[in-house]
Parts: structure tokens; C-alpha cells; sequence
DNA sequence: TTTCTTATAGTTTATTTGACTACAAGTATA
DNA sequence: TATACTTGTAGTCAAATAAACTATAAGAAA
């Protein structure tokens, strides 16, 4: 995040900006995506994609735009978190950031690194660190955000491949939420739900016996959604 | 909510506000806190406290200010809602602001207009209208947080007197959740989670068998809360 | 004394959980 | 070809919980 020139001043706010925590999941890992910046004060460090605002949008239109012009992702769910104000945390003037966050599935989306950024890539989030600002918060908000949400709502089902295991989906709530579970329990219990349509396939390739594939079925999940129900596992 | 003068102009950010979505519980009702405007374009008319953000203040810290100015209640706990952001919801000018929310004991307060709000008083939520800007839209943001805090969070004894009967906190929970509980099974339910101290004493001045009194014992709640528990009724 | 209203205790049945056990279906290897 | 090994899937069982309901107690009012 650079001071913005003469001529961009008269086009964006100048003590707003956005900036956009995007988880993915990779070979069991959950990974968030950052960029690293091409100029100013802030050269060379890693942080969240993020920029200034146009006058003329709302900050969940900024924050699309900003995250296809620096990573090359476009068409996803952005959920806001929250504003983060402490008034020392942009050294260069006062500037108020409105953070969001997404959940992707990593192999769906090409990054192109553009605008301010010199490169974009995926970390995992245990092995993030020395983020720019306040970063590091904004991502422990996010990250606090999406183990609150996975217990509530199907998202998880946004991070594995269209086709998957029960253990997969199983493995991939044990990272998100930091414990272990019993196979046979979490099984009974997410097919009761409903929400998972079996596959007459199987996994290939596996040395050992193979699983049956599932997908996620977000017709009954429409149905479902108005009754309420919880993912607490 | 008026443009600020060019005195004000330099120790104000310009483009963001905040604005205040207060409940409390009266007779049996949910309210909200509004405030009637001075001065300016919307002079007259009802809206949520709010204001300008000094350069040097967090948006905690200004919440807490202006509530305090417009209303006179201060010390209290205001929870960040998000911030809202349409280009076009402040008509003179382009400003985000960020929404605070808090619970509190009406009686606990005494309500006092001050700087820019000619009155204020407290409204039932389902009988409010006409409120200014997207004021609407943000108090419906609010009772929708409201409605799900109560669900996890003891949150709901904010609202009742000191001591309360099992009964009154049922109708509590009843009017906030919208929907009727049955006596028997709410009573121990609340019971076994141990939150409740019973007193040695009973209601007075009803017409019929008084209820004994309880009151809300936050000690076993800090105990509790470590171990994760949760308010669904 | 009877009637009415609300408080509170308890029952019953179905459902859900958590911890396990057992076996099936494959792959690897001896 | 047989055996061991790994992971998938089905099922059991006891304990805890939830929902709907009945019954009785404690007062106030008629």
C-alpha cells in the first residue's frame, strides 16, 4: 500500500482501503495467499492482497476488483470481516482497512501476480510470518472467522475437488479445526445430513482399498438451510 | 450525520463514520436507542447515534465517545458489526461507516442529548420506522448478530434486572429468538449449565405464587467458557 | 373454601453422542 | 498363492440429551 498520487487522490478514498484473506487447502495443509509488493514503503514484503477504494464503489466491489487486478482470481465469495482501525497501524497517514475473506479451491484458479504486486503465492498458515502492518491480525481474524463458519455452514465442501472421500472431508475439518476425530462417528453423522450425493466411483490409484467418492449437493443444502441444522462435529 | 465544517475538517477523517445499534429490554420488549437530530440535513428526523472519527482514535474508541456525547451513556460494551459501505447511503457526500452494536439494562442508564441530537429515547425494535440513511439496514444487521450471539453467549442477562425469575428470562429469550419455549424444559436446561446463583428470595407484589429469584454468576461463566459450552434452546 | 394462575417437579420416549469392535476390500510382500 | 497390512465401512452399546407432556405445589382472588 502506497500513498497514492495527485491524480489517484481525486479518485479514491484516501483513508480506506481493503485488504482480502484467501484461504485454500492443499495436500492437507490449509494455505492462505499473499502477495508480495513491487513498491513502496512496503517493497519486497509479503501481506494480504489489498489496495485503495474508488469513490464510486462499495468496498465489496473494491475488494473483487483488487483481488483479480493483484492475484488474477476473479468470481469468488468474499465475506467481509470486519474494519481494523488502531490509527498507528499504517505509518504513512491515517488509513482505516475494511478486511475480507474467501474460501477457493486452490487448483480452480491461475494466480497472475499484476498492479502493485511482484508475486503472488500460497502459504501454508502455519508457516506464514512477518506479514506488513497489521496483517498478522487480520489474518488470525479471518482464520478465527473460518472455523466459526465451518462448524455452521457447508464451506468446507469450497476446499476439497468436485469428487472426494469421507476421509478427505474428514481430514480437512481435523486441520481447520485442530483436533482429531473418529472415522466411524464422523461418517454416521455427515451422511445423516443428507447433504453428500454418492458416486458410483471410486478412488484410483491408492494402495490400499480404494474409497467411494462423494460430491456435495447444494440442492438439498438449499432445502436443508431453511429448517437450520449445524455442523458441530 | 452533516458535513463537517473546515475547522472540524482537519481533525476528522472525512469519509468514515460510525454509527450505533444499542438494544435494551423493557416490559417485556426488545428496544433499540435512537436519536433525533439538531441540525443539518436530516435535522428532525430519527436515526442511530453516530458521528465523524477523530484522525487519532480507533473506531472502538470513537463509538464509545460518541455514544457518549449523543446519549450520555458511556462504560459499556460495543461490539464492531462491519462496515457499510454503498456508494450512494450518505446523500452529501461519500462515507462508510462502521457499525458498533451493544446490550444494555435500561435501567442501568440515564439517557442524556447531547452535542448534535435534540432528543433520544428508547423505541420497540418491531415498531420502529423511517429511520435515515441505510439506519434501517444497519439495525437489522444488528438484531441478526443479536439473535445469533444469544444463541452461544450469556449475553441476554444484560438486559434483565439484577435478580430475574426463570420465567422472565424464558419471555426474554422468547421475544429476542421469536419463538415460544416450553417452562418445564427451558428451566433445566438453564439450571444444569450452573450460571444461575438462586437466592433466598422471591418475587414480590404478583398476583399469583411468586417465583423464586435468580442472578447471573459470572465467576462459573469464566470456568464454563474454557471448556466451551453453548445456548441453544 | 373453592377457584384460578403460575411455579416447579417429574415421567416417558425418541434421538443423539462417543467410544468401541468387527469385518470387508483392497495392496504389498514373502 | 498365501499372508500380512492398511484403509474403508458397518454395527453395537451405554450414556447423555431433547421434546412433549403430566402432575402437583404455592399462593392470590373470588
Amino acid at each position: 500500500m502506497n500513498i497514492p498520487s495527485p491524480a489517484e487522490k481525486a479518485a479514491i478514498l484516501e483513508s480506506i482501503t481493503i485488504d482480502c484473506v484467501i484461504f485454500g487447502f492443499r495436500a492437507g495443509n490449509l494455505e492462505v495467499l499473499l502477495v508480495r509488493h513491487g513498491e513502496g514503503i512496503s517493497k519486497d514484503k509479503w501481506g494480504l492482497p489489498g489496495g485503495w477504494i474508488y469513490n464510486t464503489e462499495s468496498t465489496d466491489d473494491a475488494a473483487n476488483r483488487l483481488l483479480l487486478e493483484l492475484t488474477g482470481i476473479k468470481d469468488i465469495y468474499l465475506e467481509q470481516l470486519r474494519a481494523f482501525s488502531d490509527p498507528d497501524r499504517f505509518p504513512l497517514s491515517r488509513v482505516i482497512t475494511v478486511g475480507y475473506y474467501a474460501l477457493i479451491k486452490e487448483e480452480d484458479y491461475d494466480l497472475k501476480a499484476g498492479a502493485t504486486a511482484s508475486e503472488v503465492a500460497w502459504f501454508k498458515v502455519s508457516e506464514v510470518k512477518d506479514l506488513i502492518y497489521d496483517h498478522a491480525q487480520i489474518l488470525e481474524i479471518g482464520l478465527r472467522r473460518l472455523r466459526r463458519r465451518i462448524k455452521q455452514e457447508p464451506i468446507g465442501f469450497n476446499l476439497l475437488p468436485q469428487k472426494f472421500t469421507l476421509l478427505q472431508l474428514m481430514h480437512l475439518y481435523e486441520e481447520i479445526l485442530g483436533k482429531e476425530m473418529d472415522k466411524p462417528n464422523f461418517r454416521r453423522k455427515i451422511l445423516k445430513m443428507n447433504l453428500l450425493t454418492p458416486l458410483n466411483e471410486k478412488q484410483k490409484d491408492v494402495s490400499h482399498r480404494a474409497a467411494k467418492l462423494y460430491q456435495f449437493n447444494p440442492e438439498t443444502y438449499q432445502q436443508l438451510q431453511e429448517k437450520g441444522f449445524n455442523f458441530e462435529f
